[in-house]
DNA sequence: ATAAATACTGTTTATTATATCAGTGTTCAT
DNA sequence: ATGAACACTGATATAATAAACAGTATTTAT
């Protein structure tokens, strides 16, 4: 969210407060003789500032038409889905808890479960729409269904893979063209593990200090 | 505290309501349509005797000069994001607040402000990442910079784009190269109109029944 | 039954607020 | 140094809103 500069807080911060202690907020005549403006017009430009910098809404031609943005405070225990790391460029431990941070998600959006999610590096999935810098969303199981995307960790790297199981072999697939598959006989499974089952992405545009 | 008659509780409740919604109360003229009454009068009794009996307070002669005394849990609703409805496919009006649900996501993750949620149909946006199906986060702001990705009213359908605005005209790019550019000369503009600033996606790979 | 409180209609007026048009400096990044 | 965003003044039009006055039914509690 772009800044206020100085002049734009000290109006909004008056807004807020005038509509904590009234319920309502205050006219632009109002916020006018507040700051002792000689000009109603002074208001009116803050204004349309500061909604265009998305803090306020401003009804047209209603008489108070200052809607606040409610800024949502970050400190919330809500239910939330632990980031731990990045997926292929190293081993996410979940037994440690190093988390970096949360994602105030509900789990239950993802179906719930013991659910972690995993910064994705690398085009390794460009092709299921997954791409660099995408928030995977990984529900913790030590199996999944034949033909699914799962976390998988190979030679103590986290990755996300299509897993093939078939009676012989097991075969993990990029979702990229350029990438080739990766099989393994039977008798070298346990050089893989599952983590989890891919539940879905959160992509988020901007950095916004979460990641 | 005195009890309030049973259309006064209805009125107090519209009013708590509409203030819950916008965040400033309704005038009288608003009550009076929702309620139907032909006369402002109706309102204006009614509002006296809610006060006499200590639920509100008024301000003499001033607009939306409805004040609360039983706060409703304001702070009761988690902070989720709203879903509208479908992009490139109807006409989403927050004005309405028909909303389909709400994601249990909290707004902060992807910047805070008025976010909203729209469920991407089409292909339009394939080479942004960008997936049928896939929710798409916006928030909700008139203009954007150059170059990035809106939501946009289009002859009544909202699409999602990448905007370029020069001097002279405004091009709507779909990320997608089977899709041709719109280009509307500067004294066509208001054909279109921004609904918000693009800012990320969730995408749950098995229906969750959220959608 | 009857007064008091409630639930309204209808009309007019005064006041409150917002919108619009036309400007002037000032700051700030390129 | 030059435009762009910011921070204002000033005047006027118009819309939004509340207040005031004068009533009529209906319900509710004596």
């Amino acid at each position: 969210m772009k800044k206020l500069t100085d002049k734009q807080s000290k109006i909004y911060e008056f807004i807020a407060s005038w509509q904590m202690k009234k319920s309502y907020p205050p006219t632009q005549a109002e916020i006018r003789d507040h700051f002792g403006f000689g000009s109603q017009n002074a208001v009116r430009s803050h204004l349309a500032l500061i909604e265009r910098k998305g803090y306020i809404r401003l009804s047209l031609g209603k008489a108070r038409g200052i809607k606040l943005i409610q800024i949502p405070n970050l400190f919330s225990k809500e239910p939330s889905i632990p980031l731990l790391g990045s997926i292929a460029a190293g081993v996410p431990l979940w037994e440690e808890q190093n988390f970096e941070d949360h994602l105030p998600i509900s789990p239950a959006l993802f179906g719930g479960g013991e659910l972690f999610a995993l910064k994705v590096i690398g085009e390794s999935m460009i092709d299921a729409g997954i791409r660099n810098g995408d928030v995977a969303i990984i529900r913790r199981q030590d199996v999944v269904d034949n033909g699914e995307i799962a976390a998988v960790l190979i030679d103590h790297e986290a990755t996300l893979k299509r897993v093939f199981l078939s009676s012989d072999s097991l075969i993990l697939k990029s979702e990229n063209a350029t990438f080739k598959n990766f099989e393994y006989p039977m008798s070298e499974k346990n050089l893989i593990r599952i983590l989890g089952r891919y539940m879905g992405i959160v992509r988020m545009e901007k950095n916004r200090g979460f990641l």
